[in-house]
DNA sequence: CGTCTAAATAAGAATAATTCTTATTTAGAA
DNA sequence: TTCTAAATAAGAATTATTCTTATTTAGACG
């Protein structure tokens, strides 16, 4: 994914979506699309507001909601109740890291391929597949340090 | 699954992990386990209220927690703020129906076969993994009825 | 470029889900 | 049967999210 838009890009965006662009889009956009943690609309507006100090919470929920209704985020399920959002919006699958309560991105084009694959051979009618991913469930051998995948 | 325990079975279960039989217990354990749509506390509140007038929802709550924690029970990761809860806990995976706000149980061995298979040619440092799942994206065509997996 | 207006925002009130607190009740050990 | 730690009921408190309304602003249009 191609995380490197300038305004005048992320502009050109917001304008084909058909709603304006204001500087309270540009950064929780930016915001979402630079953090790979899959922040909830709290961490957002925390990493941002110092920056603009005259924005509102309520602000940040309605734009990253906008943003999920117009294709630019996805939701990514969570246990904790609270709403996390991704701005990849490309098919991947995620990692949640029990002991330190991450989601981790993995991302493997062969992986969904797979899955592709052996759905093929299934018949589960009435449903329109959107996309498949996967969740694996697991823990941090060494909390602190990162999970690296090969 | 077995889901037709006998409250004497039920009691053995709690107590080999350790904690008081209750009739709260026993009723929340037995609706959760015979509903298969993952139900949140409230509609596990709301489906055994009637016959036990005096449970307290904070009840429901705590138990479904106390259940999560001895593996009785899973979390069903949503996308909405509402915890839900899965009395299933062989390994599964789940269709999440955005048109209905349904999570259907797709229970397939072969798929978590294929997916463990492709995952043993990638090395994953510092990651204990518990168990993978599949999230299967999508919308029913027709609302009303059921998905039927073949 | 200035004007205008629908759209967007700030601020904080309202709501909804969940957790917490405490007095009372109870399961099950002894 | 007694006793006590554990569990529960009730409702207050907290937290995440949505809603309301007065004010501001992006960008269309002249």
């Amino acid at each position: 994914m191609n995380t490197n838009y300038s305004n005048i890009d992320i502009k050109n965006l917001f304008a084909n979506k058909g709603f304006k662009t204001t500087n309270q889009r540009l950064a929780i956009y930016k915001e979402l699309i630079g953090n790979l943690e899959h922040p909830s609309a709290e961490s957002v507006f925390e990493a941002i507001s110092s920056e603009h100090p005259n924005l509102s919470l309520g602000t940040v929920y309605k734009t990253l909601d906008l943003f999920v209704e117009n294709n630019l985020a996805n939701k990514v399920p969570s246990n904790d109740g609270i709403n996390r959002y991704d701005g990849n919006i490309d098919n991947h699958s995620h990692i949640y890291i029990s002991n330190t309560n991450e989601i981790v991105d993995f991302m493997d084009s062969g992986l969904e391929e797979v899955i592709k694959n052996y759905l093929k051979g299934k018949a589960i009618s009435n449903l329109n597949i959107d996309n498949i991913s996967v969740q694996i469930n697991g823990n941090k051998i060494h909390p602190e340090k990162d999970i690296i995948v090969k």
